[in-house]
DNA sequence: TTTAAATCGTACGTTTTTAGTCCGGATTAA
DNA sequence: TTAATCCGGACTAAAAACGTACGATTTAAA
């Protein structure tokens, strides 16, 4: 369940290739050399981070790309955002303009925007640079501890 | 970002109507026609949910769906899993047989596992109950602090 | 000034996934 | 026996994702 799209995951590929030298300028071509990736596809994940602002672009000969801040100061949340758009597990979320046809019959309406949040703080606790090191350790929150399933 | 699919919404609607009176059966006709949603969907979905165990089944005449458990002891993880299959953000997740082309030379390898735990946890803290009573309230995990952009 | 190396924006075609429907079979109460 | 139900799978159509391509723009260097 809940999978991402293999763009977004590209993007934290690519963004780790960036991060391990900050200061460095690399262009599609060579990312797409580091990664094994195609290299049109990596051009498009380069765009679009550098228009959302988590990378810095240089054009014209000897451009390329950079991290626009240190890899742990971006978060995971902010890269999916990026490459998907804002959070909304559902179009009833409160701040989506998308209407629900089933809306006055819908017994759980608003009910989605917690688990959203849930989601959110999850992923903003997560940095690039927790993903490049391996370092992060997550704490569960208090949780109502009365269902595990298998899962 | 990571939506969820609109069966996996149906399936929490569709339950929420059932914990309404944990004790009496409901056939998928009746759901259909309090959810206002397709009869065929909601048939399709109460299926589901009934082979993944989360629901009852009596079958013939007078028969019908009710909850397996109190709306407490499930938790939305559970019905996403049942929906959409056990959490797996990424096709290099551990535990999953798909195999990564670019495994060779990827960054973040396994790195995802951290995520996906933390987003299992976040949703397995709400219960099916939580979105009926709107009584959930999310406590935010430690976090590093250092981030928060937009959304 | 010219050339080449890059990014930029967009659009296109294919593939994959999802949504929704339908139908024949099995089960059970009346 | 009949009618009300669930069961399982197959099928079609619509939507989304994926990957690629192309022309335009920018800039360093020859």
């Amino acid at each position: 369940m809940i999978k991402i799209s293999k763009m977004a995951d590209y993007a934290v590929v690519v963004l780790s290739v960036l991060a391990r030298d900050a200061a460095a300028l690399k262009t599609a071509c060579s990312v797409s050399q580091t990664t094994r990736l195609p290299e049109p596809t990596v051009a498009k994940v380069l765009k679009i981070l550098a228009r959302e602002g988590l990378i810095d672009s240089i054009r014209g000969a000897n451009g390329g790309y950079k991290l626009a801040r240190p890899a742990h100061l971006i978060n995971v949340a902010e890269v999916l955002t990026a490459i998907e758009g804002p959070v909304s597990l559902t179009a009833c979320v409160d701040g989506s303009h998308e209407t629900c046809d089933f809306e006055s019959h819908c017994p759980v309406k608003g009910r989605w925007d917690d688990v959203n949040m849930a989601i959110r703080v999850a992923l903003e606790s997560i940095t690039l640079a927790d993903m490049l090191t391996g370092r992060f350790c997550f704490k569960p929150p208090i949780k109502s501890k009365e269902t595990h399933e298998r899962l």
